[in-house]
RNA sequence: GGAGAGAUGGCAGAGCGGUCGAAUGCGGCGGUCUUGAAAACCGUUGACUGUUACAGGUCCGGGGGUUCGAAUCCCUCUCUCUCCGCCA
């Protein structure tokens, strides 16, 4: 959610901004601060009413003290008149609050300065691409196959047990699996992340707290007795360890980590994106968060590309980073990079990763603040990325690594997958 | 699932219907003392809104009510804790 007061003072620009994103109603703008002004003028009006009525109700509590019955007994009819326009006016400020708070969170966060330009995913800016992509032996196959033919997924199982889009991984699948986890959580936490291991579902709030809520609920899985919603990424119930905190300065930058199971319904999606492990309803993933002072938060975002981007590189695998074009960025982010990998049996490109500044778009949503050294409480920045998601991950390393002899594990993965070759 | 208790400032914990934004303790910050530190002592220390600034207003889990006046009384919802049962 935006600040009113970074509205108020840029109309024009934040337009503009809006504009970058490809949002329809920049006339919301004009109208939040004619809400808010409004907004300002009923509550100067109830304040000063009220305060009259307090000072009155003061007054006859010490003549009541006092004996004065009948002095009391005026200020009582003086208040017994103002007190009935209290209430209309407060309900008139309810009201106006609430609507200049549903038109604000209809406003995306505005994308930084150097957002590229565009709408669609082609317009997306390749700002780097590295690793080699593997020739392929002739017999090479998608991951659907080598997972069945290795056994190491199994998808008709996942579809009796529960549906599509739940894999059900199996002997070296699960245990490559589990040594992905292992291997990302050490190296996050090297790096300084503290390991969490959240709760999978949250409450109402969280769901908010970070932005998938009011919009954004018929992608989440939903607990319909215990008003409970499965967490679509840790970065919910991660960030919101935050909610409603003032931190001190000298704690930040917090740095968190999280592996969790991730829960989407993925309504409408279809096709060859969702073949095999391309697009499942639960996959894992390794999560990193910070929150950080305001003026740090587009090197820390920095830091966190670099982060990702050695995991890929300890992986072998062949990637690309992109900078999100204004069309494609997610509706509360200010910046993004993207992570793709190649999954070279497929032919095409598969996101991994997205490390995104929100500025203080959630922490205003989630009133995590912080006190900078001039004693002064401020909003917070927040960031996240995964590092990594998991699926994509095994998608492409199971197609790049694949020889007819086997599928050879990476070096740095070796120790923890206990082997150098699936066969 | 059954029974009971509770929800107050960073934490612990008082609070008679009026002078309570709230005692007290701890913690934090500043100071005195000290070569320095500790101890002791003194002072200070909530958030939001609003104003050029002051004033003013709101907030004692959420919502509603009674009253001139509610942290305090009533209703309601939510949550937490304890005990019993069940269970990993």
């Amino acid at each position: 959610m935006l600040q009113v007061t970074v509205l108020r003072e840029n109309r024009e620009e934040v337009k503009e901004r809006l504009a970058a994103k490809y949002f329809k109603q920049p006339e919301l703008v004009d109208t939040i601060v004619e809400l808010d002004d409004s907004r300002k003028k009923l509550q100067a009006e109830f304040d000063s009413l009220k305060a009259r009525v307090n000072s009155a109700s003061k007054d006859i509590g010490k003549l009541m003290g006092q004996g004065k019955k009948e002095e009391a007994e005026a200020l009582k009819a003086e208040v017994a008149q103002l007190n009935p326009q209290l209430k209309p006016l407060e309900e008139k400020m309810t009201a106006v609050e609430k609507e200049l708070h549903d038109t604000l969170i209809q406003l995306p966060n505005l994308p930084a300065a150097i957002v590229p330009k565009g709408k669609t995913p082609e317009e997306n800016e390749i700002v780097k691409e590295a690793g080699t992509i593997p020739a392929l032996f002739a017999g090479a196959t998608p991951h659907w196959d080598i997972t069945k033919k290795y056994n190491l997924i199994d998808f008709e199982l996942g579809n009796k047990i529960t549906g599509s889009g739940f894999p059900v991984y199996v002997g070296k699948g699960a245990r490559l699996q589990r040594a992905l986890i292992q291997f990302f959580l050490d190296y996050n936490t090297e790096a300084g992340y503290v390991e969490h291991i959240p709760p999978f579902v949250v409450n109402e709030d969280s769901a908010y707290g970070t932005g998938q809520l009011p919009d954004k609920e018929g992608q989440m899985y939903f607990v319909n007795e215990d008003n409970l919603y499965l967490i679509p990424t840790s970065e919910v119930p991660l960030t919101n360890l935050y909610r409603d905190v003032i931190i001190k300065e000298e704690e930040l930058p917090v740095k968190m980590t999280a592996y969790s199971p991730c829960f989407r319904r993925e309504a409408g999606s279809y096709g060859k994106d969702v073949r095999g492990l391309n697009r499942l309803h639960q996959f894992e993933k390794v999560e990193i968060v910070q929150v950080v002072a305001k003026e740090k938060s587009y090197e820390t975002l920095e830091e966190m590309v670099v982060h990702v981007e050695k995991l890929l590189q300890l992986l072998e695998l062949p990637y690309r980073i992109l900078r999100l074009c204004g069309g494609d960025m997610s509706f509360t982010s200010a910046l993004t990079y993207d992570f793709e990998v190649f999954s070279a049996a497929q032919g095409r490109w598969l996101e991994v990763s997205s490390v995104s500044n929100f500025e203080t778009y959630q922490a205003n949503r989630l009133k995590c603040r912080y006190k900078d050294s001039s004693g002064k409480t401020q909003l917070a920045h927040t960031l996240n990325g995964s590092a990594l998601a998991l699926p994509r991950i095994l998608a492409s390393l199971l197609e790049n690594n694949q020889t007819e002899e086997g599928i050879l594990i990476p070096k740095a993965l070796q120790p923890y997958f206990r082997a150098e070759v699936i066969n």
